[in-house]
DNA sequence: CCAATCGTGGACAACAAATATCCGCGATAG
DNA sequence: CTATCGCGGATATTTGTTGTCCACGATTGG
């Protein structure tokens, strides 16, 4: 089991874009360099990012990304799904149904109490992951990193 | 973000060791049988599982695996990290220290808000794996499969 | 209108991890 | 002594992640 790198990129840039004055982007160059990043391959998750709303992408000279909403309203789960996207990490294969000991289809309609145990795992996962904000992330900065990252942007 | 198949059949394989008398083992080949899976492979995660002290195993003619320890005593995150290891699903890669805005390492001693909010999900998702033991697997069984699958391992 | 800028998204390559198989070894029951 | 059975290292196969590249459309400024 391993969360992607994308996410911990996601998540720098967000927090990053939320210093930025309000309707002031950021190009995409700036922010693969400022973190030391591949810049082709954080297009891939600023763009999936900029899929579920995350971020905000104007296209063209002076273009860049800005963040899709204010930060206090984008939650680091909702980072997360975006780059990692939404699929469960626990997926069932339904092997009570196989081999010498398969049970017929009828027996298996409800998930069984694997599934329900990883299944509520997951979601304390989400339901952690959902109580902190790119605005709390950028609220926990030290005073100097934000200073510093405020210029970045501005 | 995906969870290893091999959890899947610990927990089932567990779980059926479960319902076997006190100092009765099943061999190996029984269990991948009755579930349908590659003998060989599953092996694999038995051995890690025996490793973790979560099941015994037992040499020889007439060998096979038992429960390490009562079933009671045997939580669900005990089989997963038997299975998947202990490493957590967050690495940080400290990007922070890269690139054109990279810190000193001075101001990087404690963990970010970030790697803190991710280290804090994955404690609650282990916690909520931690409150759930193949006792409650098994007691959570219908009936009918209880009884089919006390036959299969006596 | 024209050209330079910049994000989009698909195709592709390189690499790492999960999945699966095989075989020689040691332990043990009979 | 021998057949059985788990152990664990070596190895192949498949899948997923990571990273690169390029043609395209949108936009800005001249
Ligand atoms: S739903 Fe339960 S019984 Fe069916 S394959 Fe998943 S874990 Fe096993
Ligand atoms: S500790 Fe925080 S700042 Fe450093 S790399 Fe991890 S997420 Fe980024």
């Amino acid at each position: 089991m391993k969360i992607s790198q994308g996410v911990e990129w996601g998540l720098h840039c967000a927090t990053l874009l939320a210093l930025a004055p309000p309707d002031r982007v950021v190009r995409r160059d700036r922010l693969a360099a400022h973190y030391g990043l591949p810049e082709a391959y954080l297009a891939k998750h600023l763009q999936a990012m900029a899929r579920a709303g995350v971020l905000h992408a104007v296209p063209g000279p002076r273009g860049g990304y800005r963040l899709g909403r204010e930060a206090a309203r984008i939650t680091v789960l909702d980072v997360v799904e975006a780059v990692e996207g939404s699929t469960p990490p626990f997926l069932c294969q339904e092997i009570r149904q196989r081999g010498t000991g398969a049970l017929p289809p009828d027996q298996c309609r409800r998930p069984c109490a694997i599934h329900a145990t990883m299944t509520a795992a997951d979601q304390a996962w989400r339901a952690s992951l959902r109580t902190v904000t790119i605005a709390d992330l950028v609220a926990r900065l030290p005073a100097g990193v934000r200073e510093r990252n405020e210029k970045i942007v501005s």
